[in-house]
DNA sequence: ACAAAAGTGTTTGGAATACACCCATGC
DNA sequence: GCATGGGTGTATTCCAAACACTTTTGT
């Protein structure tokens, strides 16, 4: 019996989902790579990411992908773009569907699974060149992550429960790659009405230790309903 | 000899494009529909759209379908999104990247292909329930082309060369479901610059005739280059 | 005491909004 | 002359940006 069981009238090209995962550590914004251990591109960078199951949607592959190859799961994800050029897997038609989240770090603990030899974090910065046209969906992952950031309160899902306003700050710094004014940071963010302050300070630190915040969600879900205009 | 000659070791959702085309006819949005000649969904209205050839990326064969099924050529299509639903198509599982466009309505002959009955622009108001999921494609384009509209000057492609304020502010208020004070809307729109009041009227127009303007494509190259801010 | 980082408020400029009267044209 | 819709400017409000001094805490 012939291995290749799947007959179709025409030819079909593969379809594969991949992950793109940036992590906030506390400093500075990462982004997960695997190391693939098999050809093509074999101990090259990539993202986690594999081929679509016919029981699962794309989303769902990507979900299971990525824990698969990395032991991180439990993580929203969102569709990025879908990437079909006719060459961009050198073994043959391979169409992409991309999807990328934003996490903290420390939330996981990475595992590298079956086809990878390894899974890093990388800072931006210490990116390598990228297995496949990771390279392009890399950049375009980091566009769209900038500009979601503006529109959307993500970014404090990225910090511990009790944060405070200069850890906010470097997150938004981070992301955005521009500086905030201290005073007009604080002035805007408070202004939303979803950082409610706690009586407890900062634990640990060299110098004057700042108030700790938590987000507000209940607030943040009225702002949803009554049409929402949240904006950095 | 099997007619299913193409054989693969794994199943492989099949793959199509699909074509969602906003049409401006100078008084309203309209959505460009075809007619569903063949099962599944015989005579129902859908997207123009259909499977992905090999030797084509994915928006190649939007365009070439968006060809055959409708007659129209030579436009700029954005992708929207990518459905993957297990149970979006009856027949099988077929994956499809979306994509969008906008343009005006006089601009094309529409002429039906093989595979459809027939082809037709409807108003917003008046879109029939549509085969497949494409009613939730419509909803995701619609709220794009909402969102999009709002940060690029699209809407100048829609009118004729020489156009009118009036004009230009019921293409935004149709797209965008709001009205425009008048005056504030000629303020905002002229100070970007990009409109070249012209010496001549509309002609042939019931009460006083409003006067032409047009598009500064220069100016517009220039904003594009100096990082960009256009917002409505 | 000093070094490091946090907390805080005011002023200014520009953009968005609200708003009303006169003008041209066809009938 | 009247009905329809076009053309235009100003006052106000709000938001964004620029900006500096004082306080806390560890060493």
């Amino acid at each position: 019996m012939k291995s290749e069981k799947y007959n179709y009238k025409y030819p079909r090209p593969a379809l594969t989902a991949d992950c793109i995962i940036f992590g906030f550590d506390g400093l500075d914004i990462n982004i997960l790579l695997i190391q693939r251990g098999i050809e093509p591109f074999k101990g090259k960078w990539a993202f986690p990411g594999g081929f679509v199951r016919m029981e699962e949607s794309t989303e769902e592959c990507a979900i299971r992908e990525l824990h698969e190859e990395t032991g991180i799961k439990n993580v929203f994800i969102e569709q990025l773009y879908t990437f079909s050029d006719i060459h961009r897997d050198p073994r043959e038609r391979v169409v992409t569907v991309a999807y990328f989240a934003l996490v903290k770090t420390s939330d996981y603990k990475l595992i590298a699974g079956d086809d990878a030899k390894n899974v890093k974090w990388f800072k931006i910065k210490d990116i390598p060149s990228l297995a496949f046209d990771h390279d392009v969906i890399f950049r375009i992952a980091h566009n769209r992550l900038k500009g979601k950031i503006r529109y959307q309160p993500i970014g404090f899902e990225l910090l511990d429960e009790k944060f405070t306003m200069p850890q906010l700050q470097l997150l938004y710094e981070s992301i955005l790659e521009i500086k905030f004014d201290r005073r007009n940071f604080n002035n805007k963010l408070m202004k939303t009405g979803l950082l409610t302050p706690l009586n407890e300070k900062q634990q640990n630190v060299r110098h004057r230790a700042p108030r700790l915040l938590k987000f507000n969600k209940k607030k943040y879900s009225e702002l949803l309903n009554s049409g929402f205009n949240f904006e950095i």
